[in-house]
DNA sequence: CGGCGCGTTGACGCTGATCAAGTTATGTGG
DNA sequence: CCACATAACTTGATCAGCGTCAACGCGCCG
């Protein structure tokens, strides 16, 4: 059972059930964090301050595109159901990453709080009209799906050609390079086994027992939240010549 | 061995050796055929004839996004290749679709002629200053990488989530959807075995087995060059019912 | 304390990869 | 036109990587 909080816009909604939100209105904020390109800035004063709990959604697959989303703490998961119940992460999103932009008309994944998280939205409205006229908007915004379309490839080729253990090794790297204290060291994960391996396209348990192995070699050490990465090396090559 | 076509421009190339070409520039040709949106339309006058002989590139991975193309006759195949030799095919391009509209500054795939293959080519340069006045054409072009990353996903969901025998039903559905006659009927297959399953995440072996099961239960037969569709409606529920 | 969500670990089996022939198309030079 | 070489495809036997099923441990919260 969820409590609701008592704030106005129903904006956001549990997974499942009913709907609550926090949605809290502020004006013109400067970029808080992140670096993001300078074409984009022009946007930051659109933008509102919104809340999301853990386990709530910024939309739904089939929703009109409406609004798109800049996140400023906490992180997000975009999720592709299927009718049999399958699952696909496409992908995780952490402060300063972009979200809700690669959808023009209806979003065709979910997108949900994997902990509690603060965006700023931008009305979709906004940001076309704004695009319309200005000419690097609009080419940042393209440059910006055209990323996200890499990002994909890489993804299509993690998965159709990785064994476990490469794309095991593959995430904790990515994770790792987006985290904010580069280099060895501390990564945080916030989402659970599951998920990971419904981005990975494994089970939990193949997940937890690639890890449990790369805890063993002593290449990371497992942390509350998160990993903790001891030889970088050892991680980059796990899979690849660990033959077993 | 290769022979040397007697044309001028260098802009296509066999996969791994010299480069052989045949450009015939052409000004302004209307739409031959396919129905492209009309932002698109302005384009056309800037669009130069090139012909492609079949296992030649349009573009390697690595190299300046000059250009971007639209298929008039043939096929085309978007390549990554992995340091271990490893093969993805992220599409198949048929007349009609566009071609290297997914990059801004460098190619990240290579795109090759799965036959001989005619396109119109198009100077990035001249793209991007039309895009920058004409807003309409930038949103269109938006607009496009979006849909080409909401298929990007959607192949994430087949090779992360999808049976072998799905995969193949998936993509046999796909390229019947895609074909000029539509709905039951011959469907034709510009590529080898190799390449549906690079673009799978499965084998060879793989592929051809399933295709081989499909030919059995009366689904589909095979085709010089192709497959004809006999039972459209086994080949949705192939893999999903057909527990083996 | 007991239930629940999450994670780990083990045993087992199936799907699809691998290895190995063998057969049919495609093309090339005599 | 045929002989030959090579690529493309098919088919079978075997194997292993990872999924499935099951049990258990742990932390959290009511």
């Amino acid at each position: 059972m969820q409590m609701q909080t008592r704030t106005a816009e129903p904006l956001s909604r549990p997974a499942a059930h009913g709907r609550v939100a926090s949605g809290i209105p502020a004006p013109a904020i400067p970029s808080p964090a992140a670096p993001v390109h300078e074409a984009l800035a022009v946007l930051e004063q659109f933008g509102t301050r919104q809340a999301v709990r853990r386990g709530h959604e910024f939309y739904a697959a089939g929703d009109a595109a409406r609004f798109c989303y800049r996140i400023v703490s906490g992180s997000v998961r975009t999720v592709g159901l299927d009718e049999d119940g399958r699952r696909q992460i496409a992908e995780f999103l952490l402060p300063g990453d972009l979200l809700g932009f690669d959808s023009l008309d209806t979003h065709h994944l979910s997108a949900e709080a994997l902990t509690d998280t603060v965006v700023l939205r931008y009305p979709r409205g906004v940001i076309d009209t704004l695009a319309e006229q200005h000419g690097a908007l609009a080419l940042r915004l393209r440059s910006l799906t055209m990323q996200n379309l890499r990002r994909a490839h890489e993804k299509m080729f993690l998965l159709g050609r990785k064994s476990a253990s490469e794309r095991i090794a593959s995430f904790l790297l990515e994770m790792a390079a987006r985290a904010p204290g580069q280099g060895q060291g501390a990564v945080d994960l916030p989402m659970p086994r599951a998920d990971i391996a419904d981005h990975l396209g494994l089970t939990i348990e193949t997940v937890s027992r690639n890890i449990a192995q790369l805890c063993r070699d002593g290449t990371v050490a497992v942390t509350r939240s998160g990993i903790e990465i001891r030889d970088r090396d050892a991680l980059e090559a796990f899979g690849t010549d660990t033959r077993h």
